[in-house]
DNA sequence: AATGTTAAAGGTCAAAGAAAGTCAAACTTT
DNA sequence: AAAGTTTGACTTTCTTTGACCTTTAACATT
């Protein structure tokens, strides 16, 4: 037998096809299912994950709403790059994985050079594990990188 | 499923195209969107600051106004940002500085988008203070946003 | 001409409203 | 019993509103 959930996905699913991507309200959807607003993130965390080919993203507030991008292609090789990224990474197996972004054209050449940038020694060097404050070096860093250009 | 100050915002943005500056009347504009005047102030101290390239003044009394200026065309503007870079800063300013890099065409769209997962609070939300550790969180964020695309 | 008065701006801030997120308990299915 | 589903109380984020505050050009008075 079909759960609310599966239906729901199924709804999901439907909505999406042909599309690459769409978004949703969740209060809306949950009064059109007639379920718990909490019942969405429930079939979004469970049915639309990364490794069933989705990523999903929202805003809160005011016009709030959901967003879920149906991926392409079965991006093997990159869910093995981003199981790689639960350890600990150095600078220099992060340039290679840069690297393989560049090689595969995943991403430009200048996204591989100002990313690379972006996870330097120099950007994340900071003792205290405050977030926003390496957050401001990365973007300190990015911007030299642009100062180049221009 | 725009908000209404994101339509404020848009008219700004209009409005501001091809100037360099422009002058409100707050009261007006309240009237014009229907809304209280208070929410210009709003949608001013939201997307109109000096991350996003923006300065605001205003006069009061008689016939006072709100004018803004948009920053372009100016290497200290760059200087600023980078000095701006030494106090921690939240993912929100983060983005609007991103945006701000955009909109002088300093970075491209792919860029904006991969360095604003580079720097989430997903990917820097590390509490150790390790580089690698986070070095790893940001990668698996630009990956993802890669999967994106192929 | 100098000074007082006032109405017409804009500013501030906190509360209310409108989404979405989290998480654990209760319930169902297998 | 284990796994999957449903629910609801509580949280976080973003937007909208309104009451009260400050400033100043314009006008009125001396």
């Amino acid at each position: 037998m079909a759960s609310r959930s599966d239906i729901i996905e199924q709804f999901i699913l439907n909505t999406l096809a042909g599309e690459t991507f769409i978004e949703l309200s969740r209060n809306d959807l949950a009064k059109f299912f007639d379920c718990a607003p909490s019942q969405i993130n429930y079939v979004l965390n469970t049915r639309f994950t990364l490794n069933n080919g989705f990523v999903t993203e929202s805003v809160r507030g005011g016009a709030g709403y959901i967003k879920v991008t149906k991926l392409i292609g079965d991006n093997n090789h990159l869910k093995n790059l981003i199981n790689m990224c639960n350890v600990p990474i150095t600078e220099i197996s992060g340039n290679q994985i840069l690297d393989n972004l560049l090689n595969r054209d995943l991403i430009s050449i200048g996204e591989n050079q100002i990313l690379k940038r972006a996870i330097s020694t120099k950007a994340l060097n900071n003792p205290l594990n405050m977030e926003e404050m390496l957050r401001a070096n990365i973007l300190k860093e990015i911007i030299i990188e642009t100062m180049k250009r221009s």
